[in-house]
DNA sequence: AACTCCTGTAACGATATGGTTACGCATTAT
DNA sequence: ATAATGCGTAACCATATCGTTACAGGAGTT
């Protein structure tokens, strides 16, 4: 029988931003957006990549609003909008206190944890 | 002509996490285990795939490393190793500054360093 | 008006991804 | 010894992803 866990609603915010980064050349897009906004060529220039291939990868980025554009005569001027990043950033904030953490420390409270939850299960089984 | 951006470098760091967490329910597997550590079955009996999907799940996490397995009897337990996820963190640190000036300043600042790069350009074209 | 520049989209192909069912192998229970 | 439990892997399938080349259309240039 499924749980269905309550932890998968938490997960599914931001689908679109986690997707966006998952890749390295739409990531190193964002980096270079960071010195400042491009039209889209020059951005293609600075990859091993197709412009197309680009212009896909911008697409993509504009609809997670990772980026914005606006035309500027014949160009098509891409500018970083970090908002989304938010999401990512307060995911990974939940993570944080662990890493603070000692390993060791961390290794002993995980383990206890189990042999708690083990414990209060051992009524279901023989 | 090619530049093969330098910021490429950067953004190849933790290729295989960012890799991880572009699937949600991998995140709620990362999120479940926050809670404590689980042998396999009861991480797959929170969620609606198959146990041989969550296996596949839990083996790539083991490759990013976001997870440890260690057998206990006939359980295989896993457990959160939030180390990788320090990679991202100080990925998304840099851009923290940018979320924390206002949406108004940065538009300002960012379309004063296109104005600027364009001058610097135009010499290049007619 | 004709031409060139800049950029998005279409169509296509190779490979990756995420799911399923069937199976094999340890480990524990009977 | 035999059966049952827990879990990883193999084989397979549908769809997504990321790249390419060919093409179209709007904006400046001549």
């Amino acid at each position: 029988m499924r749980h269905r866990s309550v932890t998968y609603s938490t997960a599914r915010h931001s689908e679109a931003t986690f997707q966006a980064l998952a890749d390295p050349t739409r990531r190193a897009v964002l980096d270079l957006l960071r010195r400042g906004a491009q039209p889209a060529g020059q951005i293609a220039s600075a990859f091993p990549v197709s412009r197309p291939a680009i212009s896909k990868h911008l697409r993509l980025l504009r609809r997670a609003h990772l980026v914005r554009e606006h035309r500027e005569g014949r160009h098509r001027v891409y500018q970083l909008n970090p908002e989304p990043l938010r999401a990512v950033d307060s995911w990974i904030e939940q993570y944080r206190q662990f890493w603070t953490a000692s390993l060791n420390n961390l290794k002993s409270f995980v383990e206890a944890e189990y042999a708690r939850e083990q414990e209060a299960d051992s009524r279901k089984h023989k």
